[in-house]
DNA sequence: ACCTATTTATAAAC
DNA sequence: TGTTTATAAATAGGT
């Protein structure tokens, strides 16, 4: 954060991006010991460098007490997830397709995190995997986009019923006494609004990846304390 | 960090402390989730308020894996005294992390094609499955490059080498009768040119596919065309 | 929630 | 890796 705005992507500089790793990684326990103490809060930290190299902190002093305490937490909030599902496609050329696939795709991997020696790629298979990509890529976007609209699409609707409810409470209060005073029920409004809006703000925007801030409304996912 | 220095101690008032909690709170994920991308870590973040309400954070999209891959790999640290020296990642691990990624990107393609019925994907995890492809997108440009680079330069040797023959030889026939035309060999020079250009034209340009990749710069390598 | 005066974090350069 | 410095970000205290 200085001399330059920086771009939220990954740093293609090798030497830059180890600097910044080791900086920020040193940045991000010390916030979170600070966090820890301040708020009396209990945090573990696991760091992956992408050369594998492990980086930890547990504030409590023991990761695996955390890890523990998490399985069960975690556990117990997905219990209420997920209704039922139902069925595609043929299973069996399904399964055929995605294996072709999916075989170019870990030829790929390997090709890219080993050392490029062991497996050889032809420019044709790197023009296909490209291409996928740019599909997924795609496909991705469109998802998370799907999500939002579907985001905006509820709230617009709880918005027109609001409205509605509004303007015949509105009427009601005029039929009984011409004079009250309605700025509690706009606010009443407002509230059922924002409640509604979980998702959005942890989808980062496929179009500008600059780290705009702007948007960033505390609306969090509805945590309640 | 404002109007007053912070004291690095436990909050005592309840409400400044959850105040606190909350802005702190989505600091430290955020700076996790930038250093993420920034620098291709792999990170996950475990918090428990100190009323024993658990956030979390997972970058790549799934925290069980990630702590899978800790425990290994904690483990291994413990193993040997170590003092430093990166190593390579051992196959172990590496493995992991491949499995990972292709568990990821698996879920992935099932979404794609499935009819996003059976498969559910977080944010997260698409959010994570975007950062991959990036990724990937750019290891497979600059692999196509690098072949690209090497034909180049295959290219201007042999150019090199034809011009100074070229030379001699118009040399020689000066030296023998002043008066031939060179025009036959010129033609010469460039069939052995291409004869030796096959790849070139099967490569898609990896410079203008999508939306802005422009700072693609091909000079990274100190490739010089 | 939103607003700023300040404190922190940190990118770039050495 | 460590220090310095100019700037971007985070955030404490109020509203």
């Amino acid at each position: 954060m200085a001399r330059g705005k920086v771009q939220l992507r990954r740093i293609e500089n090798p030497v830059h991006r180890q600097v910044t790793f080791c900086k920020r990684r040193a940045g991000l326990l010390k916030k979170a010991r600070e966090l820890s103490v301040l708020c009396d809060a209990h945090i573990g930290i696991i760091i992956f460098s992408a050369h594998g190299k492990l980086y930890d902190l547990a504030t409590t002093g023991n990761m695996e007490e955390l890890i523990e305490r998490y399985k069960t937490a975690s556990g117990e909030a997905a219990l209420q997830g997920d209704g039922g599902g139902d069925h595609r496609m043929d299973p069996k050329q399904e399964t055929m397709v995605l294996q072709q696939e999916i075989n170019l795709l870990q030829k790929g991997l390997r090709y890219i995190y080993g050392n490029r020696a062991n497996e050889h790629m032809t420019v044709e298979e790197l023009n296909a995997l490209e291409r996928y990509l740019e599909i997924w890529m795609y496909n991705i976007r469109s998802a998370k986009m799907q999500i939002m609209i579907q985001e905006i699409q509820a709230l617009k609707s709880k918005e027109g019923m609001l409205k509605a409810a509004n303007e015949i409470l509105q009427e009601k209060i005029v039929e009984q006494s011409g004079l009250i005073d309605v700025g509690m029920m706009v606010a009443d409004q407002q509230n059922g609004h924002f409640s509604t809006v979980p998702l959005i703000e942890e989808i980062t925007n496929p179009l500008t990846i600059l780290s705009g801030y702007s948007n960033c409304r505390g609306s969090e996912m509805g945590y309640s304390f």
